[in-house]
DNA sequence: TATTGTTATACTCTATAACTATA
DNA sequence: TATAGTTATAGAGTATAACAATA
């Protein structure tokens, strides 16, 4: 139920999970193309057009057009985008509180070791969730 | 991943997740309704029809009409069932061996043990993937 | 001709509601 | 009339492939 409870959460705020984690991509690395983000996520393109779509029409983030290579598409957060991502960090936050709530701050601390050792030992990408991921993941 | 890797486990046996979860709570208290189990998992039971007919279908479970309520279907594992339950247990006992290298067995256990109290604390239905459960869910 | 983003299409999974058969 | 199971229908989410714009 953690992930439920967590998409429960940030629905209250008008966004999915998937739109979530893209919008942390963009704050982390701000200006990259879509295809570049696709690759990050092992996503296939066509699946960011509507994530974008959305957190764009909510004006959290933006696309800019390189004028150098009028083919990309470089997202970028907006200031209510900079803003959300706050917001975000509180209720992730608060989640992670309610999760761990009846372990005191030692074992919350033994837990998030050993969880992120096996995150490492079995290769996933810091940061993204690996329900982007479909199918093989090439490397830049 | 750790999901996903178990799907694809379990995929090339021809089952998916839920099939699975479903014929473990089959093998764990045989002879329930379809509504009974239904409920327990807190999904609704049309969702249940098309499972079991897969299940059905691989012969691994069956339906057995009750003789004194004709409208009940109690269902039972086959032969075959109780067979594919041991591989069952086997597939888990790989996966989590994977999921869990790098960490000895000492670790293991206080991983085991720290998520043990958190599915507690949560109230999670022990046995139960959480992921079947849609709304409220309301006990017998 | 190749690449970026987009659109079109199809498929899977699930929930809701209508239906049937039994009671 | 009520209940167990089923079927019908619709919606969300996603992948694949075709397409338009730009290089």
């Amino acid at each position: 139920m953690p992930a439920q409870r967590f998409a429960d959460r940030i629905a209250e705020l008008g966004l999915s999970p998937p739109q979530t984690g893209l919008l942390r991509v963009v704050a982390m690395r701000p200006g990259q193309s879509q295809q570049a983000i696709a690759n990050q996520l092992g996503t296939p393109p066509s699946r960011l057009v509507a994530l974008v779509d959305g957190l764009e029409q909510r004006d959290l983030i933006e696309r800019r057009r390189n004028p150098d290579d009028r083919r990309h598409h470089a997202l970028y957060l907006t200031e209510a985008g900079v803003r959300f991502m706050a917001q975000l960090a509180v209720i992730g936050k608060e989640h992670e509180d309610a999760m761990c709530a009846g372990l005191d701050p030692a074992e919350r601390g033994q837990l998030l070791g050993l969880l992120s050792r096996i995150a490492v030992e079995q290769g996933l990408t810091p940061m993204v969730h690996p329900g982007y991921r479909a199918m093989a993941e090439q490397p830049d």
